[in-house]
DNA sequence: CAATAATCGAGACGGTACGTCGCGTCTTGGG
DNA sequence: CCCAAGACGCGACGTACCGTCTCGATTATTG
């Protein structure tokens, strides 16, 4: 996502830590206040973290890929699964993202993100990479389980089984603000597990 | 969305109904071409339509809203259940949108809409209630007539169901460009009324 | 030297007056201060004008012009020759011009404008055009009176007496600070009527 | 100009001459080059000359000395007068000059230095004696040789001679790139050696 | 011969100003 | 009352250089 160089560096001065800092913090702080993502400006970012614009750019290409950065800064880690349930561990999975997406500084960035996927390929495929499939790993991991210790039908479609899952969470209907209701998760992951036909 | 005077109008010159066309025509134009949603700005359309900025002004209190009209403009509305079968049914109302999602006009609205929430919220409520609503309904229509005539349990709970459902087709983890396999709706479909646990 | 279009608009909204006074207002005010033309950027005049830069950048391509407008404006129109003597005249004519040169405001102008003709040939053009040619007009005036009148030989070369009358008080070698002897016109006007042979 | 240190160095690694030799070429270079004195900024100059800038720092106070220098570096010494006839001397001397103004590399420097007077009145002092003054001797010289040899009238203002005769070539009012005559020293010096009063 | 000390290239730093774009509003003359 | 044209103040964009400041790596001269 972002542009740092992370190789050894040849010459000249190396980059300031300090500066690293003070811009993701800025960005965040930005990001809090009244206004969101829009009050986000590559100028209000360089004033708050004293520093200059250029040494923003010279790390990022744009405020979208600083503000993924700045987000993957602070989002939890995923829980780690308990291995009783595969339904205790389901509901813990998806609680944690139902939870992020509670928090406008972090679920607003999903939908920014994907918006921006056309124009920024790149930005996307990282966010996916590093903030969204380490969490999506770790419901796999449950699912697999399920499948093996025959909690689950054994031939399982784990990735679909994923796609129904993780995609209850972002099928908003309404504004961002309206939050889930907390037996949400539970209801969706017993549908999940039980089905629709009669049995 | 439109702010387009529907009750006739007392006195002084109507409006011009070449200029509503030539508007919407100038977005999807603009839409469609490299660049995307970023290309629309309201000067270019504008200036594409031969119109002036406050000829679009007059009509819609911006972009946001004027692009939501014009992709109504030209979302072709879901096909009606056939009421034979809740599997076909739903497969056929799922694979709609599917391609209503592939297409680059049309899928990348509903993640700009929805990441724009956060700063136009009516943006979103319009979008939802005049282009996702309408599309989900057909849906309901679809499980309710399921659970009544015994095909599905008769406890279901609709709105989780459309959830799971729905939600499978914006769980993207990939670049929008990487379209779903043929058989992904079937797939989808089967699992949520099988479900996971084995029978 | 200044774009701003003097033909009859056709549509859209005038230029504001205001504007524009408000602009070379600023601009003057930016050039009397400490620091002089280099304090002139275009974000301070804009600034204190109370205006857009765009409002400037629709005006004048680029500081150097707009500076040349600014002066224009205050410059004093030479002096009429008396039409007397001709060392009476031609004293008065360069004393006008010395007077001008002394002006901290007005003389590094000329420097300036010198100094981008090659960038800006369109500049200098318009500056000696507008600024430069109506003084050395008069002076032309004075020496083919004087030529006809049988006061100056009747075959001078008008344009190389300009050039040596004029180009004495350019002819600087030091700081432009250091202003030139009262009587220094006086001297330079008999040096070139009398000339530098023994009579 | 220069802040070469010349007296021997007691201790540490010695000043490279190969840097200082890119860095005049460099200069060079880009004043030859389109774009003039614009062109010339330490950053572009150290990238041609394969410097870093702060070698070029630790050198020159600025960009402004630095053209100086180079300019010094390519400026042809003045002719040496023969002393037969003051007009040729004095022909000679400023067709010099002439030629060294019609040279856009020379030339447009001279304007340059007077602009930038305010801003660097160091800069102008030492162009005007490193540069101008030497020049300008050598026609007090020959004024001096024609007041005393009799040629001249003996009590002659030789600075104000010096006045209209360097200032007739730098009286321009039209571009640059427009040349003087080759007659034209000629006609200034006969001018100014005859008068303009009829005799 | 090692220590010292100044220089080298590279390039990041906090800044200022640039000239452009788009926003949403305002203001014309003319249907 | 609408239309097109286009100017208005504004705010952010991304770039170019400024002059300063580190880096690690070379050189010469000195103790």
């Amino acid at each position: 996502m972002t542009i740092t160089a992370e190789q050894g560096h040849r010459g000249g001065r190396p980059r300031s830590e300090r500066a690293d800092k003070a811009i993701i913090e800025a960005t965040l702080d930005l990001l809090a206040a009244e206004g969101g993502v829009d009050a986000v400006s590559i100028e209000a970012v360089a004033a708050r973290a004293g520093v200059g614009k250029t040494t923003i750019y010279r790390r990022w290409p744009g405020k979208e890929s600083l503000i993924v950065d700045a987000l993957a800064a602070i989002k939890a880690p995923p829980p780690e699964p308990a291995g009783e349930s595969v339904r205790d561990d389901l509901i813990a999975q998806l609680d944690a993202k139902r939870m992020d997406m509670a928090d406008p500084r972090i679920g607003c960035l999903f939908w920014t993100v994907q918006s921006s996927a056309e124009k920024y390929p790149e930005l996307a495929r990282q966010y996916a990479e590093r903030l969204v499939e380490p969490r999506r790993d770790k419901i796999r991991q449950v699912l697999r389980r399920g499948a093996e210790s025959g909690e689950l039908r054994a031939d399982l479609d784990v990735e679909t089984a994923l796609m129904l899952l993780g995609g209850a969470l972002h099928n908003r209907n309404r504004a961002p603000a309206e939050n889930l209701p907390e037996d949400y998760v539970a209801r969706v992951v017993d549908m999940f597990l039980l089905g629709a036909y009669v049995r």
